[in-house]
DNA sequence: CTCATAACGATACGATGCGTAGCGATGTCG
DNA sequence: CGACATCGCTACGCATCGTATCGTTATGAG
């Protein structure tokens, strides 16, 4: 049983499991070169320098070496980003889901200010243009953010903080799109920091309408 | 008095009011050529394949007739479909603040379901990576429509219909960015279309937390 | 109508990166 | 201690970039 000639580990699947056992040591440490050159090389000169050449060079490591592995740079920085980044903002349950997502939505703008921020939004800007970009970002990291959250906001129905008619997409796009709004359209003065999440947060639950409790 | 040898016409800012008397008749067929142009290759094979000898062969021009005006592609395309897109969508004030955003909302999705749209979607995202892009697009096409929306809400606030004490960048987040959210950060069945908008409307000024009126 | 000149078209250039192919060298596993 | 998968290396054709050069053409002032 021999193996094809041209395997791509992942950008397909999140499963690296069915890799050939004949990849050892060496070929690891390759891989871990690979990925370490292209977040070192997107980092200092932005993900629209970074060439299959450069990050040879950077890893000492041959070009074909990374074309028997990812396609493209895109698909190197998505898997080295997402090893790093899907831990860095998890979703978890607080005591209220105000304060659920207020934890999540803080973790998500510092997440953005750092270092795998500043490439994860230049990936969802080339996935803009690139869809198998497009279909890896939406599998591998919205999709199952989304269906957390998903499950949080109706057991926040259940539990009578929230409309109970509401579709849970549309709310999701209320919070988290805000932010990704102030992140990728740009515009005088829109920041993106704690401050914002707290005043967005008081709108959405609060309401933007006039209501007899409001002083 | 003569003019410096390399003009970028736009790109900077929106007035082309400065440029040589000089530039008559064929100059300016040769620059509309080049923005129709590019208009059809990128929506024929999408921006990232969109080059500047493609421009200049279709259009029939020298490439060099084109570095005498633009800088790069980008530029170029930028030039293109703002000056169709910023009539089709405009932002009017309708009988309430509601209806004023449905109007302008569902217009919006129009837009991005069309042909320009296809292309601003591709621009905002390589603007990720291109600070001069960036810059052109807050300055050209978010920032001019935020400035009208901001008054229209603040008469919407000086009318009751809602809070005076909001953010008005905050509910403009709100409000566009959700859309903005589901057409450049994918997910499954996040589909942008004019009963989006009005459920993403119910959201927004019905408020999302459970209140005595709602049945 | 004539002519100076600004702008254009055409061509050539070095540089860079892409993606592929061929091949000898090396590690790894049975 | 072989057999073989994988690696590093070099070389290749191709496309595009952005610039320089130069002959050609349209245009408007006199």
């Amino acid at each position: 049983m021999s193996f094809p000639r041209t395997k791509i580990i992942s950008m397909s699947n999140g499963q690296n499991k069915s890799n050939p056992p004949h990849v050892q040591n060496r070929g690891r440490k390759a891989t871990q070169a690979i990925l370490d050159a292209s977040l070192e090389l997107a980092e200092q000169s932005g993900l629209d320098s970074v060439t299959v050449e450069g990050i040879a060079d950077y890893a000492g490591v041959a070009k074909t070496t990374i074309y028997r592995r990812w396609p493209n740079v895109s698909s190197i920085l998505m898997d080295a980003v997402l090893s790093q980044v899907n831990a860095a903002a998890p979703i978890e349950e607080q005591s209220t889901l105000r304060e659920t997502f207020a934890v999540s939505m803080k973790l998500l703008t510092k997440l953005y200010a750092g270092r795998n921020g500043k490439i994860l939004r230049a990936l969802i800007g080339r996935a803009q243009v690139e869809e198998s970009l497009r279909e890896a970002i939406e599998t591998r990291w919205v999709e199952p953010r989304r269906k957390l959250a998903r499950e949080l906001l109706r057991r926040g129905m259940r539990r009578g903080e929230i409309r109970p008619d509401l579709d849970t997409d549309v709310v999701l796009d209320l919070l988290y799109g805000a932010i990704y709004h102030r992140l990728l359209v740009p515009y005088k003065n829109g920041k993106l920091n704690e401050r914002f999440v707290e005043v967005l947060l008081d709108a959405v639950f609060g309401g933007i309408t006039v209501r007899p409790g409001t002083s």
